[in-house]
DNA sequence: TCGGCCGGAAGTGTATACACTATTGGAACA
DNA sequence: TGTTCCAATAGTGTATACACTTCCGGCCGA
């Protein structure tokens, strides 16, 4: 989450040819950057915002020498960024075969809703009583930054910023533990939303957001907690996780 | 979890050489096995039981090249199991200093039982109206087996089936994203306890246990929930989380 | 005697080398 | 024409090489 990083100039840059051609700097030891080791967050931070962001679909395999090659460092760093990737369970690790981006089941996607709402509804029950007036203040200029994203048809950062909504709430509580938590499973759901075609609008969202935070400010913790539970609802429930035809291209790719 | 793994032999290798002797196999690439990349998991599973199972105390330094020699395989692997590690919270990793053992605060304590709380919680409450009763046959074999181990003084089983018994429950759900979450909290728990002297009785957890599978038996949702938070509240109140002497450990170690 | 400075040893960060596995396109064959 | 097998190729798995940072102990000046 957060700022928009260099992400993936290319998604799929053609012939790609394996072997930096031997003209170029052969990247000699002695040229090699002292950057820390936050190089290899960078490329997560890239491939995590290109799958969200929908540049990078469902499936799509992601090799290593690819990846290495336009993000200009070795295979090495582009490992440990997709392992980091498999354990947030955005891309899934073929033994031998490679990694591609995750394709979650019908299965997975209800039970990332179930859990979200578990955590969700406890945070706002527990929140609700404790939110200060600034927090309140914060939450309505997040409702301000959606409201106008929304209005721009500004896809990307829409999306980016109704689920950022979440994670504020999250962070307010202080519980770090859970806001990571909840983190990992925002970024899930955007994978799952837009794998199954979400019908959700943002309007919606948006507005059912402004809803919770109405609550918020009166303290009515049964509301807030109601209107958190059927916010999670309606997404859910806008999503095609019916077995329709949508479903095919993954029974397909079943091995 | 799970099976005892090989497990780490030596916890300190004493003056460990660095760079393999010439004289030992030069591990030649050709002599290397083909064995598949499990391989790493191998590790992070020793390196888990072994923290769990205190023989690496909070704060232990983990070298690259000490393990990669312990387990006869290249620091490649190694790094791939400690950056796995990292994200387990069971290590954490000092850029360009190294791999130590995770010294988890007060706070971060505190924020991982008021997850599982909630949790667990929830997870009682969805699944007591539908427990079958094979399952709670299984939960009853499962008691059998905690008992064994208290009465057996076997420290380190009774740890883990003690903490097998949540991980059970979640699986019972059939929620595996929840699960999962919670093997990783259990984990965490593991260490937190390790790490500030738990003096919860592993007798008061049992028979806390089997009061939670009385409530399971009798469908009683509301006993079970309250049994279940009570539960966690006395594992957590037998902490010595407050500012003790005990913590003087992590203050000074304050970076 | 004490504190700062320097040089070497130990250890991490990244690139690269090389073995082995999967894939693919086509040739040989039914 | 369709199928099986095989070689060439692309790509992953692991080890190793080497640069760079940190750490530690001794030396020097105050």
């Amino acid at each position: 989450m957060s700022k928009a990083s260099p992400s993936l100039k290319v998604v799929r840059p053609a012939e790609a040819h394996r072997r930096v051609p031997p003209a170029a700097t052969p990247q000699t030891p002695a040229t090699r950057g002292p950057a820390a080791g936050g190089n290899t967050q960078r490329i997560v931070a890239s491939i995590t915002a290109a799958i969200v962001e929908r540049r990078l679909m469902p499936g799509t395999k992601l090799s290593e020498q690819r990846i290495a090659d336009i993000f200009k460092v070795s295979r090495t760093l582009v490992r440990q960024a997709l392992n980091q990737l498999s354990r947030d369970r955005l891309v899934v690790l073929e033994p031998a075969r490679g990694a591609f981006v995750a394709t979650p089941s019908v299965e997975e996607a209800r039970q990332v809703f179930e859990v979200r709402q578990i955590l969700e509804s406890a945070l706002t029950r527990r929140l609700c009583p404790q939110i200060t007036d600034a927090q309140i203040a914060e939450l309505r200029h997040h409702l301000e930054a959606e409201r106008a994203a929304v209005l721009d048809t500004d896809v990307t950062g829409r999306t980016r910023l109704l689920a950022d909504f979440h994670v504020v709430l999250a962070q307010m509580l202080g519980n770090h533990v859970l806001a990571q938590m909840l983190t990992d499973l925002l970024t899930r759901s955007s994978l799952i939303a837009l794998m199954y075609q979400s019908s959700h609008s943002a309007e919606a969202s948006l507005s059912e957001h402004v809803a919770i935070v109405d609550a918020f400010e009166k303290r009515d913790v049964k509301a807030a907690v109601r209107l958190t539970i059927e916010h999670l609802d309606h997404v859910e429930q806008n999503l095609r996780l019916d077995p329709h035809e949508s479903d095919l291209s993954q029974i397909l790719k079943v091995k």
